[in-house]
DNA sequence: TATGAATGAGTATTCATTCAT
DNA sequence: TATGAATGAATACTCATTCAT
């Protein structure tokens, strides 16, 4: 988050098979890296390192390291938006806050899996709200909440107003990140999450 | 949030009001820099130089600038929680949901006053929850929340559940954070904190 | 002008017309990348990018950039003595001050030409005149100024002493690289030239 | 003479003692490694391992080797053109011929002795012209060659026009450029020197 | 105590050159 | 022959930290 411009773009893309097991090898590094040490000890010369390929062809294909984590950002987000969105076309001959019970559960999971990870993407990399810019989220947050209660039995309100909407984003984002990163002694996770899907169903049905 | 020893204390208190004096100087000019440039021009040359004192005086007193940020938002915290605490001691012959109401606007205020700083210090500062524990926060968010409800007419539920105040607490923060770093162009801010003191009132009165 | 050799020579003369037409391209190339961005510019693997070609090639006919400036350098040095030459055969029914000052501004136009590739060459690049040593510009020169005195119908002072045409070809160079590369506001370049013919044809002639 | 732009002046002026000797050192070692090496052996690590001082201090007061190399350079052109000036001082009952005789054999010398110096920096060093600007030299030349006139017993021409006196300076330069980087089997230096300073007097005083 | 010059390990990045395909 | 992915030595530059004054 700082306001300089930083390359987050590829310089390339790897067409043969080679380069593309490069690239690959380079960002399973990244995310290697990022996980075991944190971001201060991802320098362009460890990954390479680590990758087993040589500092050149990561500069042959990223403008510098910050595009790495980009890139693998960039995977991650496709494959959990991917995840999502496959969890929640399963039909639910449910309520709504079953439904919703249902997929705050499966993202909790996808965090609670990668915590460290998503930790220091968020707290840690300066840019990473660059990478994924914080309405993509809310956005892509949203087709996924009326989808999912579409899929439900009952239907939800139709005088829902935009801060109620705004509200069930940030509810479920702080929950999460608190759950995950500062859990409590005192409090279940799984009735936290029964708490929020009951509370998430209630302003969006009743 | 990496995971080797920092030092976030201070080698000495100074007595003298000189070293006061230097020492706050310090501590201004820490907070200067990460408000106009972000944490990545944060060195300890640049605080001392911003500071117009020497290098060999900040190692004086601070092991590095890790120390000088904890003490910057050590004494940050305790300025808010202090005005926090003191507006909460203000009489509210009040609703439940009014005085909830207040106190969200106020802390909105507070976060909003200082976005750059916050954001500097949340995203971008590995160890800012090193310095004050997640725990410590949501501890003293109780004690205000609990406070604030005690000082209302209103009696909260004796049976609140601690699932509820935990959500309560996440919800809070998930949504300042979301107003003040993620806002919508489509929804009326006051109004999301009109909505977000209606439903904490009506978990803890209800 | 480094002490360490570097070597200057092609690696394989192209016989096929295939062939031919790369080394042309990546001669072509070198020029372009010179003129616009400068000898700090000049890659191997740039120049076969701008050629077309693939740095494998490159180095198929060329031990390094060095020796495709020089094959660069050859040819244009070979163009050059080329039209001086026939323009220097062409007749002059004229004084010796008049076949001076056509060929004076013949020269200075070649230059003016090719400003900044020569601007490039002469200064920048250190193992220029290891390319076309000094003395064969000199006696390349000599043989020029002969032959056009020869061409014209004055006769040239038989005793002229070495130390006057050496210092005709410095006075020569010295102008041309004046004119060019460090022109005045206050001259004129025409002038210049008629003043620099006028003084050589005296030297030469009185 | 490349087109982007580099940083040429000192990042800060060494007062102490200390600092005055590390500078020195480090223009002293620059110095050295041009002559003994060339301009590519010049890197920043090499000068402060030649000055016996650190990197970090090298970066403490230049911002590259190319600041360093212009710090050398005005160095060096002051204290030429303050040789040159005090000996036009010294007294000419002379003709004007017999001064710029001693003058053009003066600055022949000075160049002969830094031969590899100067030829580094002119031929090598792609941006020595930005260090002192050829019109800087130009006028320089222009003031001593006037003074040198004014000096001598006889009154040069007042109908001098710009164009000889700009055919002198670049017959010098070129002829000196000549006798010391090119010279001749078939020639001897100091006729040639005659020669010019003979054909400069011719030109002023006829 | 205070100063700030000096240190040098550490990091980013380039580019000539090779060699498997 | 031609390709271009891969290599890694080499270089520029920073910044936390020390210590002589």
């Amino acid at each position: 988050m700082t306001t300089e411009q930083i390359d987050l773009k590829m310089r390339k893309i790897p067409r043969q098979a080679r380069s593309k097991a490069s690239v690959d090898a380079i960002i399973q590094a990244c995310r290697r890296i990022l996980v075991k040490r944190g971001y201060e000890a991802l320098t362009t010369n460890e990954i390479a390192r680590v990758a087993g390929v040589s500092v050149g062809s990561l500069y042959e294909y990223f403008p510098g390291k910050e595009a790495v984590v980009a890139a693998m950002v960039r995977d991650m987000a496709d494959r959990y938006f991917q995840t999502l969105k496959s969890e929640i076309t399963a039909k639910h001959n449910n309520s709504y806050e079953n439904a919703m019970r249902h997929w705050v559960g499966l993202l909790f999971n996808l965090v609670q899996e990668n915590k460290r990870l998503v930790q220091v993407l968020v707290f840690d990399v300066p840019y990473s709200f660059k990478i994924i810019p914080f309405d993509t989220i809310t956005t892509e947050f949203f087709n996924i909440v009326m989808k999912g209660a579409a899929r439900s039995q009952n239907q939800y309100k139709l005088e829902v107003t935009p801060e109620i909407l705004y509200l069930i984003s940030t509810t479920t984002a702080g929950t999460l990140t608190g759950l995950v990163f500062a859990p409590s002694p005192y409090v279940d996770k799984e009735r936290v999450l029964d708490q929020l899907a009951n509370k998430i169903a209630a302003w969006m049905t009743q």
